[in-house]
DNA sequence: CGCCGGAACTTGTTCGAACAAGTTTTCTTG
DNA sequence: CAAGAAAACTTGTTCGAACAAGTTCCGGCG
């Protein structure tokens, strides 16, 4: 283990045993060094890591104090948008095989933002590896009618469509709501994506939410089972 | 400014130039100190900011290498530990059907912490939407050998089995990976649930690393199909 | 040809030291 | 006594160095 793990522990146990208490001042670095028999280095990289769970305070000059005794349990995902999205064994690129108008009707909006009779323009598209033929996953991605027009520069356009919403239009896309189904892949489907029919797959819809709470776009992607797994880490935050 | 701050803002200024692809790695610190002229210490926090922003990857040993040019939009997903890692419709209770230790082959420390050999102690559980009969979810618990102990005490303990890490033995959940992937009911598995071998279902997986980057708990629950959809909601940062 | 061990290389951790910069305390002075 | 200046103290940043630990690469051996 780590002397600075080691110091950190120690410290988040005297916490817990109630030898501080919230406000009180930590005993200088120079101190806890003789105490703990460690060298400044280690003593600052243990305090960061309190710092870190919202344990204690720390500010030039003045004497690192307590905030917390317990570390609250609040664990966050930080994504880069661009990134683990789609996040499969290295960088995939698009392919769109159709783009067409079409009217959501009452078992589509569901799906959608249940707004029946809504307008979309639907891009339907394969995601492959870099130089591999069979594609990863099937993935309908559904653009607003009015913002229909984005839909004919997608197939040259290597990022996520979201972000052309954002530069074409100046649609800020606020959240992303994300919801992930197990299914068993249709007939189409898995003709499409090379495997075998009642195979398992995992559905991923992804609704992008506008500054008015307004969905212009939404992606349904279909992955089947061996080649995808989606994975999450959640960080312990201050 | 700080020299660090000075390193790295160089640094990404060049990734914005296009001086390194994506994949490509830095060039070693050494050479980084006398490139800048800074010391070695400089550079580490430098290159630990990148780090934070997403546009670099380092690893002991391997060469740091370069994840993204440009510095994209964060989206965060927060969330209370106890709360939705287990997010049913409604609160669920823990039943517990067996516990024995047990010693991970080859094959199987893939699945944990690809540490072949470790022992660990297994519990096998269901979970129940309260008063239902049926279960929405069969998970077993890999608890690492020596924290075994706390083991007997799972059947009552009304909280996640991380928690009991954390009050008995002082290990502290630095973050969680998590992992989904479709899968097929296996026919014990199916009769368990009570639904039809060869469905769909979710796989979760949820490693606990602690703060000595050491997984010493393990949770894979198995989910049908139709009662289980799992959904995040991602927040773009101020 | 493939496998394995070791050498070379790269990042991670810790040490001791010095100075910078901000805060708190003490003391001087009006 | 009060206000301001100086001193003492505390954390922040950087340096140089050494060793630990992990990865990569190359060459020898079967």
């Amino acid at each position: 283990m780590r002397r600075s793990d080691q110091v950190a522990q120690d410290m988040i146990e005297a916490f817990r045993r109630g030898a501080y208490a919230i406000g009180d001042a930590l005993p200088p670095e120079a101190e806890l060094c003789r105490r703990f028999k460690v060298s400044r280095a280690t003593v600052r990289t243990a305090l960061s890591q309190l710092q870190g769970l919202g344990l204690v305070h720390r500010h030039q000059g003045a004497a690192t104090r307590v905030m917390a005794t317990e570390i609250a349990p609040i664990y966050v995902h930080s994504m880069h948008a661009a990134g683990d999205l789609m996040n499969f064994a290295g960088p995939t690129v698009r392919k769109v095989h159709h783009i067409e108008p079409m009217i959501a009707d009452e078992e589509f909006a569901a799906e959608l933002d249940n707004r029946p009779g809504r307008r979309w323009v639907r891009v339907g598209q394969t995601r492959h590896v870099l130089g591999q033929d069979v594609p990863v996953a099937w993935t309908d991605v559904y653009i607003a009618h009015e913002y229909g027009d984005i839909a004919d520069e997608v197939p040259a356009y290597g990022n996520l469509v979201y972000t052309l919403l954002e530069k074409r239009h100046g649609v800020i896309t606020k959240e992303i709501r994300q919801s992930i189904v197990a299914t068993n892949l249709s007939q189409a489907m898995a003709t499409v994506l090379r495997a075998e029919p009642g195979e398992s797959a995992l559905k991923l819809t992804r609704r992008y939410i506008d500054m008015q709470d307004t969905c212009s776009l939404v992606a349904i992607s279909t992955l089947p089972s061996p080649s995808f797994c989606y994975e999450i880490t959640l960080r312990r935050q201050a």
